[in-house]
DNA sequence: CCAATTGTTCAATAACTTTTGAACTAAGGA
DNA sequence: TCCTTAGTTCAAAAGTTATTGAACAATTGG
């Protein structure tokens, strides 16, 4: 059970320019990469949009090859391909997030205003 | 008659990587980029589609705040305005143009292939 | 003034994208 | 086995984007 993803070379730019220019999955790139080195399942980005919602943007993602998703039980295990793009285009994802990392306008994961009730 | 640009700071990541998130446009600014100071009326970009349609690419590079439109009689000349984006993006610009400049199925200005008739 | 050049606007259409809920599959634990 | 958890798939609806042609505006040159 291995789920579609484009090689290295089969990665488009205009492709991953596209994806990355939606409010939704360029939060969940700068999550990832908050957190790179830790896989993640879908459930952790409930923040960003219902569980369907998010199945179609971590799809999108991944068929541009943008992350990868590995099936670990009834998980999906979701890491940004950072060499691959690294090796593709060079100081692209950094530049992004870079840029989102100061971009008050996301959405954010685990942005909660935790209630304090003295 | 001067036509509306976004101000430096309202500059949209999302919707600049959005915009350049279609290979016309990718083409455009590659083109801008190879020709830096040069500044180009419309009609240079008529390869990449008909004037109508490259009205509205342009338009939306503009808005996005990725190029510069002035009025010159009846041109508009369109630059990159690289220093605002540097400015709010270090590094994205010219990664997008270096990964771009080595794309293969991206629409080329000025890319005729020349009759060469004895 | 007249005609040519440069580019915009408008309305129509086609194509794609996003979002939703309901139904579904597959694995794991009690 | 039955229930729960995790996530997908499907179809529908809503919204957005791209492309076209015809008509329009503004400037320049003869």
């Amino acid at each position: 059970m291995t789920l579609p993803h484009p090689n290295t070379d089969q990665i488009s730019l205009p492709i991953v320019l596209g994806v990355l220019g939606d409010p939704t999955r360029l939060a969940i790139v700068r999550y990832l990469a908050s957190k790179e080195g830790v896989p993640l399942n879908c459930s952790q980005f409930l923040d960003l949009g219902s569980k369907t919602n998010l199945s179609y943007h971590l799809a999108k993602l991944r068929e541009a090859g943008v992350t990868r998703a590995e099936v670990v039980g009834t998980n999906r295990m979701i890491t940004l391909r950072r060499a691959d793009l690294d090796a593709r285009f060079p100081g692209l994802l950094d530049s992004v997030i870079a840029a989102s990392a100061d971009d008050p306008a996301l959405p954010a994961v685990g942005g909660h205003d935790i209630e304090v009730t003295v």
